[in-house]
DNA sequence: TATTGTTATACTCTATAACTATA
DNA sequence: TATAGTTATAGAGTATAACAATA
């Protein structure tokens, strides 16, 4: 186990570096789209058609709840989501992009999947290899 | 280049995913040590024994000079960084880790470079492909 | 009683603009 | 004049605690 370990802390290490190295990617990035950081991460999760209960939301940000309050009032009022009331229980209100936010999130989604230049110094068999153990690392 | 681009698509895809998805992570861990996510960035480009100016941080942070003050404010009034006098232009002030503030990035470094579970979940084979091309991704 | 979402409050990060000291 | 850093101010994200409506 050694080994692995080893191995292991490096890929960990090198992901790490990576992640603090675009820390400033997606925010220049949602900038653009007059965008905080947060706000793309609400609607890369909210698909459109599929509404989510606020708590969720809050539970896959990892934030107290009445933070939600607040982000989806700014994304509310900018017409790009909406408060639904839940179906079976009347204490949850759901959330679903407008037309408007839809659109938003397909352009959003078109620019945070346009590589760097980096990858473009990887061999087509490399990309490849790179997919397969990322791909690893996503499935549980 | 229709291949090669696909492919790199996917690849990046996958990391912007990985990178969301560990948006919760550093947070929490940065919590653990009662820094915040940009108080652990700033620990880790500051090497002990190898200060930098205050622009310097600026700049890879991406932020505006004037957010530099305040967080230098905060981790100074911990203990955790000192600000020198530039040695040649004394409008420079160089930024340099008390040993306080270098035992608790060498907790941080161990701590974020502590491999999750999934990583586990790679052959060891796997793992150090996973190395060799997140190397490639990162040197210039 | 417990849960969902809100409100009130406080702290940090971030940006812009005006300022000081130095070059 | 230009540059490094500061201060003042404002908006957004985050946490805790107290609250309303509903279950």
């Amino acid at each position: 186990m050694a080994r692995a370990n080893r191995d292991g802390c490096a890929a960990w290490h090198l992901l790490v570096e990576f992640l603090l190295s675009q820390r400033t990617h997606l925010p220049n990035l949602a900038a653009a789209l007059e965008l905080s950081p947060t706000q793309c991460h609400v609607l890369h999760l909210i698909e459109p058609g599929r509404p989510i209960p606020m708590k969720q939301l809050a539970a896959t940000l990892a934030c107290d709840a009445s933070n939600v309050t607040g982000l989806v009032d700014r994304l509310e009022s900018r017409g790009l989501v909406r408060r639904l009331p839940g179906r079976t229980d009347r204490r949850v209100k759901e959330l679903d992009l407008t037309p408007t936010g839809a659109r938003l999130r397909t352009e959003l989604m078109s620019r945070m999947t346009s590589p760097p230049a980096s990858l473009g110094r990887l061999s087509v068999r490399d990309q490849r290899t790179l997919v397969r153990l990322l791909t690893l690392l996503r499935d549980e």
